[in-house]
DNA sequence: TTTTGAGTTGTTCGA
DNA sequence: GTCGAACAACTCAAA
């Protein structure tokens, strides 16, 4: 057993473990924190809470299993779990921090404590729900009781199935036969407070170097985030208290940021779940459909992941296995850096490469381009995101990269093809977005500002630009682009 | 089994 | 400047 040296007196300590461990009222019950970050509306909390066990509240670092968390998303949790620790502590418990495979941390953990029960709330990655069934079986095998809970979706995958039995592979229907199905329960209240086991062995959260230190682009990004669930449901109720009734409209202009929610990052790591932005939003008489709806493709992206484990890595449709692609590395690499030479995409990249968020619209913009511009695989994009997005969500991510390349479910049809600067045109029309990360062309007059390659000479050299030198000329021509990329998907297609 | 209607987010062309 | 059609068939879901 491992005690972490404390002042106590001998005898302080002698008590203390004969209260922990010698005669223990119940034996232990672990809760297994994932991407569950928070008190709230946490099935796992409530259940061994009122349980009336002492607690064992872990997290654990699996390392290597799975993918790897991106840079930003790392970020994300180091400030996600510094919050969670400190509202857990703040009610009398511990948030017991651990690095390594999680079979055999439970399994130590155990035997340490003489817990006999293990719970956590479902996740849906197959890596992850091998993981999972395995300890499961393992336990049961040896009469300890284990449980998992529904908590970070309204709707199991297997839940909503059509008539005959599979899964939704078209969203509409899917969503009406959610919402069909469905009762929404009451959010739980978080618990008040919480008898923790003393004693067993954490880590220290800055033993694990989530953070950046050399440049520490990381408190840049907090600058416009906070990770933690009170930050989580402030943002939720600000954006409830006004934005939501323009929500259809005003999501897709990327120059008012308040258009949209920007829960995203919230939602991937628990600290908000669906359920309570579900109550919240129809508890406050809002009949926002088209927010929720958005709900509902986390709900279907999350369908499609369950039944696709390799959804971030294989076509949904396999016929795009032949698809010509044709990418260059030195334009890729333009992409990333917002230095393509059209404003709308750079703008979207320094966003996402600087903040760790990206709009919505913008984000169809980027990907589009990648994909249909540059014939670069979806699959180059979704893991430039995975890296750079705060939330780097296993399941939006890839079905969405999907959804744009036409290769997903449900997707977006191949001669659906965003032209860049005409997006910019009606998404952005003053050009603010542009300018905010584009501070090189922010002299531009707007009607230049998203095709500054058509501005005649005069007006780029009052504006102190020069094409080429302080901004880039256009990495491709769109109107060839364009052709280049349908023909490429009709031969696809033959 | 066959049929029928529907399907997140767009662009371009020509009347 | 505005508007409808074409893009090109295909898959899905339900009757």
């Amino acid at each position: 057993m491992v005690v972490k040296a404390q002042n106590h007196s001998f005898l302080q300590r002698a008590i203390d473990f004969i209260r922990n461990y010698n005669m223990p009222k119940q034996n232990p019950i672990i809760v297994w924190l994932r991407r569950d970050l928070r008190l709230a509306d946490n099935p796992v909390l409530h259940v061994a809470v009122h349980s009336g066990k002492p607690l064992i509240i872990l997290y654990i670092d699996e390392l290597n299993k799975g993918r790897a968390l991106g840079g930003a998303a790392e970020v994300w949790l180091h400030h996600s779990l510094t919050d969670l620790m400190k509202s857990i502590s703040d009610k009398g418990g511990q948030l017991i921090l651990r690095r390594g495979e999680a079979a055999a941390i439970i399994d130590e953990i155990i035997k340490e404590t003489g817990a006999d029960e293990v719970h956590w709330n479902r996740r849906y990655e197959g890596w992850a729900r091998e993981i999972d069934e395995a300890i499961k079986t393992d336990l049961k095998s040896r009469a300890l009781k284990v449980e998992s809970h529904k908590a970070n979706l309204l709707t199991e995958p297997w839940e909503v199935a059509t008539k005959t039995g599979g899964f939704y592979k078209v969203f509409t229907p899917f969503w009406r036969a959610a919402k069909a199905n469905f009762t929404v329960d009451s959010s739980l209240p978080a618990p008040g407070s919480f008898d923790c086991v003393s004693g067993v062995a954490s880590d220290e959260l800055n033993d694990w170097k989530l953070l950046p230190t050399s440049p520490d682009w990381g408190s840049k990004m907090m600058d416009e985030h906070t990770p933690g669930e009170a930050a989580a449901m402030a943002r939720l109720e600000s954006f409830l208290a006004g934005p939501v009734e323009d929500y259809a409209e005003q999501r897709d202009r990327p120059d008012d940021e308040t258009g949209t929610s920007k829960l995203s990052p919230h939602l991937a790591f628990g600290e908000i779940s669906p359920r309570q932005i579900w109550n919240e939003t129809k508890d406050n008489d809002y009949t926002s459909d088209k927010f929720l709806t958005e709900i509902g493709w986390r709900e279907f992206s999350y369908t499609l992941l369950f039944y696709n484990p390799n959804l971030a890595s294989e076509n949904y449709k396999s016929d795009f296995d032949k698809f010509p692609w044709d990418s260059d590395e030195a334009k890729v690499e333009a992409w990333r850096r917002g230095q393509t030479g059209y404003p709308m995409v750079d703008a979207g990249m320094r966003q996402l490469w600087q903040t760790g968020w990206q709009h919505n619209r913008v984000r169809m913009i980027c990907a589009s381009f990648l994909i249909k511009h540059l014939l670069t695989d979806w699959r180059v994009g979704e893991a430039w995101y995975w890296d750079t997005l705060l939330e780097a969500d296993p399941a939006s991510n890839a079905a969405s990269w999907q959804w744009v390349a036409g290769s997903g479910a449900d997707a977006s049809p191949y001669f659906r093809i965003f032209n860049p600067f005409s997006q910019g045109e009606k998404f952005d029309p003053n050009g603010d977005y542009v300018r905010k990360y584009i501070p090189e062309i922010g002299r531009l007059p707007k009607k230049y500002i998203h095709q500054p390659w058509t501005a005649p000479k005069h007006v780029l050299a009052q504006a102190g630009v020069e094409l080429g030198k302080t901004y880039p000329k256009p990495v491709v021509n769109h109107k060839e682009a364009r052709e280049k990329a349908l023909a490429g998907y009709k031969e696809s297609r033959s």
